[in-house]
DNA sequence: CCATTATATAAGTGTTCGCGAATATATTCA
DNA sequence: TGAATATATTCGCGAACACTTATATAATGG
């Protein structure tokens, strides 16, 4: 499994950092700003940043005593990029699935279901 | 903030619901066979397609003894449309960001910054 | 109605996570 | 070096979460 891909989501789907997400969207903020203006503790804020600068989602710039940070709308642009090629990918060619691949030769399930499915089937037209 | 949204994203920053998912993306399935597939048991796989279903990711058809889940792509895509509708939206226009605008205006925290600055530029020509 | 097959739900448990409080680090200036 | 300002990190706690085990529900056929 791509690690980084379910990472990603995971850490755009929380609502404090959604809404720090949205405010950089907005426009570049220092901490004590998102913090005065979210009406949130400073190390709320600071943690929250920190996940999504770990996934590349924002970037952040130091000013003195400030570090300001900014939304990397392009690692945005990306993921869903490389989602939508996780979804097309060939099941086959994906390292991540090799064992899943393995399993789904084993035509077990498959093979049970469908005999089922006939037994049913054929009792049903002599029912 | 909008809710639908970052549970949205949380269901899809998972990784075993990620892999359901891919499964998903590459055919429809029953949930005896993704149990399979997967190697995993079969409570695990339908606590989480209930969530994803929740989400509206995937849907559920009944055969028989069967239920076969397949992947909402129409739902994937409007995610990203809302979510980039959110990104763009005008923050003062948002309902669930009307405190916030209103701690926007009041400008202790832009101005304390700026007059920072400005005492340490000042005292920076002197030195 | 009972057995069978598949799926959903509930209960219990260990882990992760978000938060606040306290502390540490970094930067700048005196 | 010490004070001031901003930010990062650590710690502890309660809630949420993912997983397994056990049980309940649904659908079908005898």
């Amino acid at each position: 499994m791509d690690k980084k891909l379910y990472n990603a989501f995971k850490a755009i789907g929380e609502p404090t950092r959604l809404k720090l997400i949205k405010m950089l969207s907005h426009s570049s903020y220092c901490v004590c700003e998102l913090s005065e203006y979210l009406g949130m503790l400073q190390p709320r804020v600071s943690q929250h940043l920190k996940i999504l600068k770990d996934e590349g989602l924002v970037r952040e710039n130091r000013e003195g005593y400030w570090v300001y940070y900014s939304l990397d709308k392009e690692t945005f642009h990306r993921l869903w990029y490389d989602f939508m090629a996780f979804l097309d990918a060939d099941l086959k060619t994906m390292t991540d699935f090799s064992d899943v691949v393995k399993r789904m030769d084993n035509t077990d399930c498959r093979q049970r279901i469908k005999d089922t499915k006939e037994r049913i089937k054929k009792s049903s037209c002599y029912s």
